[in-house]
DNA sequence: AGCACGCCGACT
DNA sequence: GTCGGCGTGCTC
C-alpha cells in the first residue's frame, strides 16, 4: 500500500505530497496523522490519499510510513476534501488549510537531549557548560540554550563538547483511562473472608466492566480493584478516554409556540432535501433563535448532528445559553479560550457523536463530527466570520463547502443580511425565508435623526445632541435604561499643536495616537504603542498643545457632567481586555446595577436587554467615510443592530441617531429599519461599479520594512499578474500597487494591489505557481471584507 | 522549513 | 592544511 502524505510544515516548498509505503499492520487510512522519515528527519505527515500502487513508477526508493500518531483526532475525508478546497479558493498551503481542523497544530514534538560528549572544554564557560551538564545527567537543549546561549552551547556540540540525541512525542498523546472488566466468577471460594473484593465482584459481574474511576467513586479503592484483579477474576485494561463534559447544567428551557411565520419557516427549511442555503431575514426580535432550535431538534431525532456559528462576541450570549438549556449535555461549546484538553473533549464528542450540537465562533465550522444534518450561522453577516490572518476563509464559505459533503442545508440568519447572501436569495441560488413581525407584536423602535450640523450652528459643542440628552433624562426619569454607541475609544482622537499643526503620531505607525485620560497616555490603536502626554509640542515647543476628536472616555465623563446621577459603565477594549469581564459588564447592565451602558460597536451585538428604552447612536457615519466597497453595509448593519437594542422588553424603543450627513440613503433606510429600500440603493451602486457580487475581488497585501523593498516586491507581483493577464485576454483588472489607508503599521510599510474580475479561479490557481506571490510579506486576501 | 553539501576566502 | 561563511538544492 501507498500512503501520499503532505508533510505538516507550512514551508511554501514543500507543499506536494510524498509517497510512502504502509507496513502491513500499521492501521493507516486517508486522513490519519502518521510519523514518516524525512531528509534526516522526522516529520508529521497527513494522509491524504491512498493507493495499491504508485501511478507510475519513481526513481527512489520510498521510506515507509514509521507510526501513527494522534490516532483519536486524525482527519475525515471530507476534512482533506474541504481543506483543498481551502487551499484553491484562498491560496493558501494545503498544510495551512489542514491545520484549520486540529486542535493541536503540530502533533509532533521534536526534543533534543544533550548529554556530556566526549571531547574536553577549552574555555572556562565550555566547561561550566559541561559540568552543568554532567551533574545533570542530560538536559533538553532548549533550556541550556535559555541558560547559557545559544552560541556557547553551538560550539560545545560542534566540539562535541556535548553529544545530542532527537527524540520525538505525540504533543497531545491519545489520553488513556484505566478500566477494571469482568472475566469470570468460578473459582468464588478464592475470595473466602474478602467482603469488600466479593461485593465489587457482584457490581462488577453485573456492569460487566467500568472505569477505574466509575468505581473509585462507587467507594472502592484502586488497591482494591488491584488486589481483585490479581486474583485472575477481573482485568485491569487500558483504554482510550472517555470525554466529559465540561459544561455546568442548566435549567431546563421548553420550545415556544411558534407563530404562523415561524412555522412556516421551520416547514420550509426542514423539508429540505437538496442541502440548500436558506437565508433566514428576521428582524430584531422576531424570533429567529427558537427557529433554529426547532429545526436543531428534527435533526437530532434523524440521529445526525448541528453545527452552529455564532458571532465572536455573541459567545456568551443569549443563543448559546438558549441552545445549552434546552439541548443540555448534547451541546458542546467550542471557543478559543478553552484548554487544550477542554477543546479535545468536546471535539472527541463531535466526533464520537456523544454531542450532537457544537456551538461556537468562527473556528468552530471546523468540527468533528459524524454526520452534519444542518448548519446554522447566526447574524451570517458578521464580520468576525471572516479569519483576518492567512488563511483569510470565511466560515459562511466553508459552511456552505461541508454541507455540500453532507447534502444538508445552511441557514444564514440575519436582520440585516450580507447583501451578496440576499442577492443570491433574489436569484434563486440560496431560499429566501422572511420574518416579518417581533415575537408579541412590540412595535419597532421610533427612530429620530439628528443633524449634527444644526446643533453646532445652535451653539452646541457637546458630543451629546439637545435631543438625545432629552431621551436620557426621560429615560432615567422612568427607571429605564440607556445604550450609547459611539465607535471611537479613548478620551480624545488626535493632538495637535494649535501653532505649527503637529500631530502626534506613533513611531512605528504611520497614524495619530489616541489620547487615553484613564490611562494618562497617549496610545496607538494599531501596535499598542504608549507615549507620554505632551505639555509642550514636541516639534516647535510652543504651549498651544490641544486634543481634538471624542471617544468613549470623553463622553463618559461628559454623560457625568450631564447627568450627574445617572449610573454609567463603559463597555470597550479597554475595559474588557481581561477575560470575561465584558461579560461581567454586560450581567451587571442586564441586573440593572446601571442605567446607561456606553461603548463601541460590542454594545449594539446580539444582546437582549428588556430594560432598555433608548438607544443614543452619536456618529453614525463614522464607519461611512471608510473609503471601501462595503462602507455602507457595515454601517447600515450597525445602525440597525444598534437600534434594534431598544425595546425589547414591554416598553416601546426610542432611538437618536446622530449623524452629519442626514440625507444620506444609508442613515435614512437604518433610521426606518428598512432593509429593503437599503438592499434595493446598494445593490444598484454595487452594479454600477462592478463590486461584489458582480464581481469577484481578491487583494493583495505587500509589507517591508524597506519603503524601497515594499515598492520593489509590490511591483513584482504586479508584474507577474499582469503578464497572467495579458496571455488570458485581460479578464482580471489589476489595480495598484497603491498605499494601504494606513501606509506602516509595526515600523512595515503597506501597499496594496486590487484583483477584480467576473472569475478569480484561474489567476488563483496562476498566484500559486507565481513566485513574486510567494515572497515574505505578501498577504493574499480572497473576498476582503 | 531545515539541513547537508560544496565552493571560496581567511587564518593557524 | 582546515575552519567557517553562505549560496544551492533536496527531502518520498
Amino acid at each position: 500500500m501507498i500512503a501520499e502524505i503532505i508533510i505538516n510544515t507550512t514551508a511554501k516548498r514543500l507543499q506536494q505530497t510524498f509517497s510512502y509505503t504502509v507496513p502491513d499492520g500499521l492501521a493507516v487510512r486517508v486522513g490519519s496523522r502518521v510519523l514518516v522519515p524525512f531528509g534526516h528527519r522526522r516529520e508529521e505527515g497527513i494522509v491524504v490519499a491512498l493507493h495499491e500502487q504508485l501511478d507510475e513508477p519513481a526513481d527512489f526508493t520510498l521510506k515507509p510510513v514509521e507510526g501513527l500518531l494522534s490516532t483519536q483526532t486524525g482527519f475525515q475525508e471530507e476534512m482533506i476534501r474541504t481543506a483543498i478546497w481551502i487551499r484553491d479558493y484562498y491560496v493558501c498551503n494545503l498544510s495551512e488549510a489542514l491545520r484549520l481542523f486540529m486542535i493541536d497544530k503540530k502533533g509532533l514534538v521534536r526534543q533534543e537531549i544533550l548529554s556530556v560528549g566526549p571531547a574536553a572544554p577549552v574555555s572556562p564557560e565550555g566547561r561550566q557548560l559541561q559540568a552543568y551538564v554532567a551533574d545533570k545527567g542530560s538536559r533538553e537543549k532548549g533550556s541550556l540554550v535559555r541558560r547559557f546561549g545559544r552560541d556557547l552551547v553551538e560550539t560545545a556540540l560542534a566540539r562535541q563538547v556535548l553529544t545530542s540525541r532527537t527524540y520525538y512525542k505525540n504533543q497531545i498523546a491519545d489520553k488513556m483511562e484505566d478500566w477494571l472488566s469482568f472475566v469470570h466468577d468460578d473459582d468464588e471460594d478464592i475470595l473466602h473472608g474478602r467482603r469488600r473484593q466479593q461485593e465489587l465482584l457482584q457490581a462488577l459481574k453485573e456492569k460487566g466492566e467500568g472505569a477505574v474511576s466509575y468505581w473509585q467513586g462507587q467507594g472502592y479503592s484502586r488497591d482494591l480493584m488491584r488486589r481483585l484483579c490479581a486474583t485472575g477474576l477481573a482485568r485491569w485494561s487500558q483504554r482510550p478516554a472517555r470525554t466529559t463534559n465540561i459544561l455546568p447544567t442548566l435549567s431546563g428551557d421548553a420550545p415556544f409556540t411558534l407563530t404562523p411565520e415561524q412555522r412556516q419557516a421551520v416547514k420550509v427549511i426542514g423539508s429540505d432535501e437538496q442541502g440548500k442555503t436558506y437565508v433566514l431575514h428576521g428582524i430584531t426580535g422576531s424570533g429567529k433563535t427558537e427557529v433554529y432550535m426547532q429545526l436543531a431538534s428534527q435533526v437530532l431525532k434523524e440521529g445526525r448532528q448541528v453545527v452552529v456559528l455564532v458571532p465572536e462576541i455573541a459567545l456568551t450570549g443569549q443563543i448559546v445559553r438558549r441552545f445549552l438549556r434546552r439541548f443540555g449535555d448534547d451541546v458542546v461549546v467550542m471557543h478559543s479560550q478553552l484548554s487544550q484538553g477542554e477543546k479535545r473533549n468536546n471535539w472527541l464528542r463531535m466526533q464520537n457523536g456523544t454531542s450532537h450540537i457544537c456551538i461556537g465562533a468562527r473556528s468552530a465550522v471546523f468540527t468533528a463530527a459524524q454526520s452534519i444534518g444542518l448548519f446554522i450561522v447566526d447574524e451570517a453577516h458578521d464580520s468576525s466570520y471572516k479569519q483576518d490572518e492567512a488563511p483569510r476563509y470565511h466560515a459562511v464559505a466553508v459552511t456552505r463547502q461541508r454541507a455540500a459533503y453532507y447534502g444538508c442545508p445552511v441557514i444564514l440568519g440575519s436582520a440585516t443580511p450580507a447583501l451578496g447572501d440576499y442577492y443570491k436569495a433574489l436569484q434563486g441560488d440560496y431560499v429566501l425565508v422572511e420574518l416579518t413581525e417581533r415575537v408579541g407584536q412590540r412595535p419597532l423602535p421610533s427612530v429620530q435623526v439628528v443633524d449634527m450640523r444644526d446643533e453646532l450652528a445652535r451653539g452646541n459643542y457637546r458630543v451629546v445632541s439637545d435631543c438625545l440628552l432629552n431621551l436620557l433624562e426621560e429615560t432615567l426619569a422612568a427607571r429605564q435604561q440607556a445604550i450609547i454607541l459611539l465607535n471611537r475609544r479613548g478620551f480624545s482622537t488626535f493632538v495637535m499643536c494649535r501653532k505649527c499643526g503637529y500631530v502626534v503620531k506613533c513611531d512605528t505607525c504611520d497614524v495619530a495616537m489616541v489620547y487615553h485620560r484613564q490611562a494618562a497616555h497617549l496610545r496607538c490603536h494599531y501596535c499598542d504603542a504608549e507615549k507620554p502626554v505632551p505639555t509642550v509640542c514636541p516639534s516647535c515647543g510652543s504651549k498651544y498643545i490641544k486634543f481634538f476628536g471624542s471617544g468613549t472616555e470623553k463622553v463618559e465623563q461628559q454623560l457625568h457632567e450631564l447627568l450627574p446621577s445617572a449610573r454609567i459603565i463603559r463597555l470597550d477594549q479597554d475595559t474588557t481586555s481581561r477575560k470575561h469581564s465584558g461579560d461581567r459588564i454586560i450581567e451587571a447592565f442586564r441586573r440593572h446595577e446601571y442605567d446607561i451602558l456606553l461603548g463601541t460597536q460590542m454594545v449594539a451585538k446580539g444582546h437582549d436587554f428588556p430594560g432598555v428604552s433608548a438607544v443614543g447612536i452619536l456618529s453614525a457615519d463614522s464607519l461611512l467615510n471608510i473609503p471601501a466597497y462595503w462602507a455602507g453595509e457595515r454601517t447600515f448593519q450597525l445602525l440597525t443592530q444598534a437600534a434594534g437594542r431598544a425595546g425589547r422588553g414591554d416598553i416601546p424603543g426610542r432611538v437618536v441617531m446622530q449623524t452629519y450627513a442626514p440625507d444620506h440613503y444609508v442613515i435614512q433606510c437604518a433610521a426606518r429599519q428598512d432593509y429593503r429600500a437599503f438592499y434595493d440603493q446598494e445593490i444598484q451602486f454595487r452594479k454600477e461599479l462592478g463590486y461584489p457580487p458582480f464581481q469577484e475581488m481578491a487583494k493583495i497585501l505587500v509589507q517591508d520594512e524597506s519603503e524601497e523593498q515594499v515598492w520593489r516586491k509590490a511591483n513584482d507581483v504586479a508584474a507577474a499578474l499582469n503578464s497572467w493577464n495579458g496571455d488570458h485576454g485581460d479578464e482580471v483588472a489589476v489595480i495598484g500597487p497603491y498605499e494601504d489607508v494606513i501606509k506602516k503599521i509595526r515600523n512595515k510599510y503597506r501597499l496594496v494591489l486590487s484583483l477584480t474580475g467576473k472569475d478569480l479561479t484561474a489567476i488563483k490557481k496562476a498566484m500559486q505557481r507565481i513566485p513574486a506571490c510567494w515572497q515574505t510579506g505578501v498577504l493574499i486576501d480572497v473576498d476582503p471584507v
